[in-house]
DNA sequence: AATTAATTGTTGCATATACAACAATTTATT
DNA sequence: AATAAATTGTTGTATATGCAACAATTAATT
């Protein structure tokens, strides 16, 4: 056996992925929304209005799973719809606001992660993600 | 504002993850399990008889989360359960076989991934990892 | 222009995950 | 030993994800 089970780079990404994912929920609880939501957020805020197929492809997120996310953060009214077949979505009012109110915090959560990973840790990790990718 | 959002941490391990997996299932589309069933089978192949919440503590798993795990894993004929009320797990012969039959498949899909991360990028992993921890 | 093909969005279904509340058991305290 | 405290497992609820099948629309062919 060349590797050992606890190689597996798939369960080791999962896990870290985990990890972080229970420390970004842990800076949002105040707030009205989860750590994935707060992603799309902040997409649509660099993408401005654009078909919600966008979301997916900047994501990697399947067709039907953007569908139902971009569903719910429209339910919060923090997202704006054109009612075509394939509506333009952007976010509204006070989904820029929540964004702006969610700035300072998330840059509280880089920081701490920052602290984690280093200058060479980033490094790291921007290098690994565009070998995956 | 010091950081873009497109270096989010968290949102790009999480896209990482989704990356590694959706290979993974492609690899797996033949058998009876997925990917964290398979990661859990394997973990389960190295520790050998534990209380579930072992796999737990290895995998940063939540306890509701590994006992549904385990109870599907269960259901599938995979698993051995003793009965009391923190019952000892461990494969099932059916399990065990099925770890046999997965490792070379496991194995190429590392070979895959080696070939885009190459050892630095391997070494990468494990320094972040390390980091995160 | 009409028909065919490709793309995009939605819904049903299954698994994965966490939190909260609860139940059962085990460990500590007194 | 009896009671209190801590640990572990389960179940309800909510979100996240992907696949398959379908619907609607757009693009391509003829």
């Amino acid at each position: 056996m060349k590797y050992e089970f606890q190689d597996c780079i798939g369960s080791r990404l999962r896990q870290m992925s985990r990890i972080v994912d229970n420390m970004f929920r842990g800076y949002l609880q105040d707030f009205d929304i989860t750590e994935n939501q707060m992603t799309i957020l902040f997409a649509l805020k660099k993408l401005g209005e654009v078909e919600q197929g966008v979301v997916g492809q900047l994501l990697s997120l399947e067709r039907s799973t953007v569908s139902r996310n971009i569903s719910m953060l429209y339910k919060k009214g923090y997202l704006l719809k054109s009612d075509a077949y394939r509506p333009h979505i952007s976010l509204s009012p006070e989904g820029a606001a929540l964004v702006t109110k969610l700035v300072p915090v998330w840059e509280d959560i880089m920081s701490n992660l920052y602290d984690k990973l280093g200058e060479s840790g980033l490094a790291y990790l921007k290098e690994i993600e565009l070998k995956i990718k």
